[in-house]
DNA sequence: TATGCACCCTGTAGCAACTACAGGGTCAAG
DNA sequence: CTTGACCCTGTAGTTGCTACAGGGTGCATA
């Protein structure tokens, strides 16, 4: 398969996946005569659980280590799980920040009554800190 | 003030406000005889309102928008109050999509029984999108 | 007077994870 | 034999900083 297929295949960016290549995250393919990249399904599975792990958030290097380990099927698999728990704990600490973030916008928002700038309350509230009633 | 006290003043490191004048977010401020920064209080404040800001979530070009709109106070208010608006509801976007990703890792991690990489279900759901029950 | 140290200056390069060209080659259909 | 879709490499741009390298300034202390 060339790499429009492999790109339709996966939902992948063709940037993107010789992307990939250049940092290693992918092996480099066989070539036609032509030069094209000729990739397998080895490939596309290994592309597809790097857009499912991208999608789900983990970095690059924390990717790097998953697919390390799915390439040792004899490794300990512990790893994997400590690698997602953490993921999942930076998710979860994402999320409360961004809710605390939420929570002072909307105090923020609609307080404009359609007025000049100079007597507007959401630009007053961004200029002044102690407005705010949570950290952020 | 010297761009340390600045620095210190608004909690923002000096290398940020040298960029956020380079990019003309901030004016460039007088200068001594030996060629140092020398800010006024108009600086802090506007530098406070871009901290806060950027703590806040919104890009460098909203912020930008804002202090154009805070530069005139005759202009109407309502841009203010749209910009942050929809930034608001870019909050709540990514709230509610890191929110299904948080499930989706839920579902994944603790999978795991601490056997060997070959049979390990964390490796496989990140390989197989179709173990997902949310979009992502 | 020397010298040490904290502070300041400019300019450039690096980070993550792509994305977007420019400038060229290949191949099958009409 | 040309058109168009596809492929190649290499480099530069994106956002919002951060980190040097290599130098100058200013003040206190030995």
């Amino acid at each position: 398969m060339k790499i429009g297929e492999l790109s339709r295949a996966t939902g992948t960016n063709i940037e993107t996946i010789r992307y990939y290549e250049r940092i290693g995250l992918l092996p480099a393919p066989d070539r036609t005569a032509a030069n094209y990249r000729s990739y397998g399904d080895a490939h596309r599975s290994r592309l597809s659980f790097v857009r499912h792990s991208r999608d789900l958030g983990f970095t690059i290097e924390e990717i790097r280590s998953l697919l390390d380990l799915s390439d040792d099927p004899a490794r300990d698999c512990g790893e994997a799980d400590r690698i997602a728990t953490a993921h999942l704990e930076q998710v979860e600490a994402k999320i409360a920040q961004l809710t605390l973030l939420r929570d002072e916008l909307e105090r923020i928002v609609g307080r404009c009554r359609g007025g000049i700038a100079a007597d507007c309350r959401v630009i007053e509230a961004l200029g002044d800190h102690r407005h705010c009633e949570n950290p952020h």
